[in-house]
DNA sequence: ATGATTTCGGACTATGTAGTCCAGAATAGA
DNA sequence: TCTATTCTGGACTACATAGTCCGAAATCAT
């Protein structure tokens, strides 16, 4: 029985997250934010509470939308190696077109938040584990279908994934040039042949 | 014939870099850098220009006080990599004991600077292919030394390397637990195995 | 000592910032 | 229509910020 709010904020979060993104958490004002959005300064804290409060948000708001995205290239019915090849691909092409050339959110954060601000490292924390569980998932998958050799490891391997992901996705702001992050990858999936059962003789 | 200046410029740069590097640029105010290197403002301003000028020339700085670090382990006498396994473990080290927590400089910059900033991003760049080129020359003088399988490359070896100690670092501002890296670290080196040549049988 | 010259401390400016607040607009129910 | 209730625009506050400026202090050559 009142006036009811004239935006969507679930619409708004996602273009806040994306300029946060964009330009980092300290570069970007409010102005910038109520302009995104669309949203004026009061409907902003009703609907966020805080600058800071949208950042964790927004963080949380990023890896759930990105979990799908993932997932999708490791339900392929495809071997785990051609799967992530397909994944580190992608990210290249983002990359070298441009779009990618903002990194990843959550390693963005990673890099500028302060070490004290213990609830947003956390919430990072939060999202980089849910990917590195996803892999962790599939690897096992693919160990079960003996892709992988017995005494491989799948936590360890789905680990350096992640973190060999964020290494590929840093170099990139500053280095997008396919042949450089090519040579990344393929040195990357190279451990996945590693400790890959080599296709049976007959 | 006139009055001589009482700071060092170049201690002052070295403790300006360090707040750079531990707070991040944006969230460092000229107050903190005045306060740390002793200087006033004005003084500040004749020997750096600008804040934004103190950064290039704290990015060229961390450079050059990093090189002869990483080039102490791989001047080493031993296997490339035992060199890069004890690179690797004192990374690690120092991020378990907290020293380490504040990640690389130059991923810093890369993931918190604006993509229009190319000066700067050209800065880091330069500083990533400094070290990737030290990666670089040491495995080269491994393949030599038949350490390395005639067939590996090692511009590609040391480009992931690069990117994959960046990864290890980056994650360790998040999730500084030793059993995370380790696995990280080990799998890394994996690769450097895959291309060595294995140990005469004679 | 004197004067030319440079450095230093810190006050100052202009702007940007996150966050608050309220008067008026818009709605739903009576 | 009238009222209670919620939303919205934007003015406002209090403070932090990067950068400027100038009088005073310190030095060196003469």
């Amino acid at each position: 029985m009142a006036r009811p709010r004239e935006f969507d904020a679930d619409a708004a979060l996602n273009r806040a997250m994306d300029v946060l993104w964009t330009k980092g958490y300290q570069a970007t004002s409010l102005d910038d934010l109520c302009e995104a959005t669309g949203l004026s300064r009061s409907s902003f804290y009703a609907a966020f509470g805080s600058k800071r409060n949208l950042l964790l948000l927004s963080v949380d708001r990023y890896s759930e939308r990105r979990a799908p995205a993932i997932a999708a290239f490791l339900n392929r019915q495809t071997p785990i190696r051609d799967a992530f090849a397909a994944l580190l691909e992608q990210f290249i092409d983002e990359i070298v077109a441009g779009t990618g050339r903002r990194g990843c959110f959550l390693g963005n954060c990673a890099a500028e938040l302060p070490r004290n601000d213990r609830a947003a490292m956390a919430e990072v924390r939060r999202g980089l584990d849910r990917t590195e569980a996803m892999f962790c998932e599939a690897l096992v998958r693919a160990k079960e279908r003996r892709e992988l050799h017995a005494n491989s490891d799948p936590k360890a391997l789905a680990r350096f994934l992640t973190a060999g992901i964020q290494g590929l996705r840093l170099i990139g702001k500053v280095n997008p040039e396919r042949a450089v992050l090519r040579d990344i990858a393929a040195t990357m999936l190279g451990c996945l042949d590693r400790s890959a059962t080599p296709p049976a003789p007959n």
